[in-house]
DNA sequence: CCGTTTAAAATCGTATACGATTTGTAAATT
DNA sequence: AATTTACAAATCGTATACGATTTTAAACGG
């Protein structure tokens, strides 16, 4: 494949980034020319890019204003997670697991007990899934983590959240390790939805605050 | 919500309608100014919408050659079924019927059995999950369907297709009659795997005409 | 002081210009 | 006849210009 990248990537590559960071703020408008600026390219491009995060569902246009990160809302978190969580189980239960897997998936899960770090969740659960076979899965998987990021970026230094989000890491390790994979597969959805009542629950508390409640939006 | 609409989203109904029509050729790249001058838009929103098309996987970004509908595989069509057949169990499975959706997927049924039509069967299909209330898991499956119009848009015209994609359609419809949505859901997600063979066994059978084998682009 | 109106500044969305790359064609070579 | 080479034409991807819309700040009136 050939290595040549349109700018539209490299933006899109960057917005990522920021997201994965946390530096891009619920509710924010993305100023063209500022970011034409920062990264030095035109606008374009970075039109294309956010029309492919438009496309995704992890920004939104409105037209004439521009392109929002859009508030979260309850709904949302609800049909993410759950369509999230289905996915990782299909994709779970359509994977072979090697020694090496198992290896990495220890390291992994040893690291996120050692250290509390948003990349290195979705890193744990890259590696659950990562052996299945089905690409257009995964990419969907990959596409819808991004918005998901949104909602737990707020937890980045919540050890609540890190307890509760690892708890059944062992579990679902142990599992697969026993090639119990229909167990893995229930864990890893009970995990998720475990991490959702979470999610609602501190979205409830902070009702009104950063997060609205609009079901229409979804 | 807003009735304006960004000039990308135009270029975007104008493209998924070509697809629904099968006027968008499998290996064709989209020629930006023809288009520009078919539909009386600049290339600026065009290139937006294709890049969106691009992110939905449904077409390729090839750099400095343009936007390509990218040639059909057997491995992307099988994930391309995989994947919608669970999601559509999925959507299917959190579903409740009401009187008049059993009337209107009923109607559908017959229309489908009485007019061989590729839009008729997707709008069986979408019928059958649209009471789904996760909008996610709805959008996603719209989006992977429009991908799965190229690989079903060459049997348009294939009674043998239609006579198997409908097979089990009153079947499905019983077993929600009867408040039977596992034995439903098993049954359509059987169907899908009855299309994606029969359109295995069609891409063999024209194996170095229309179709490529290449498995590296997925 | 608060709410409304007005005008200026900022920003968005689109069209267009233009350099870079690819494609197509004709001529030359084998 | 088939292949290679050279070059013009076509097309792509990006930057920029500009009219339309939104936002912001100042002025005005109750």
């Amino acid at each position: 494949m050939s290595q040549i990248s349109v700018l539209r990537d490299k933006v899109k590559d960057h917005l990522l980034g920021q997201i994965e960071k946390g530096e891009l703020a619920i509710g924010k408008t993305i100023n063209l020319a500022a970011l034409s600026r920062t990264i030095g390219i035109s606008v374009t491009p970075i039109r294309e890019a956010l029309s492919q995060l438009e496309q995704a569902r992890v920004i939104n246009a409105v037209p004439n204003r521009g392109f929002v990160v859009t508030h979260l809302t309850k709904t949302e978190a609800r049909n993410l997670y759950e369509t999230i969580a289905q996915l990782e189980v299909i994709a779970l239960e359509s994977s072979i697991f090697h020694l090496k897997d198992m290896e990495s998936l220890r390291v992994q899960e040893k690291k996120l007990r050692d250290e509390k770090s948003l990349n290195k969740r979705f890193e744990f659960h890259r590696l659950l899934v990562k052996n299945c076979s089905n690409s257009i899965l995964l990419q969907t998987l990959d596409s819808l983590k991004v918005r998901l990021r949104f909602y737990e970026q707020g937890f980045a230094k919540d050890t609540s959240f890190f307890d509760l989000a690892n708890r059944q890491n062992e579990a679902i390790l142990q599992a697969i390790q026993q090639d119990n994979i229909p167990t893995a597969a229930l864990i890893l959805k009970m995990n998720w939805m475990t991490v959702l009542d979470y999610v609602h629950q501190k979205m409830d508390e902070n009702h009104g605050q950063s997060v609205e409640n609009q079901n229409k939006l979804n």
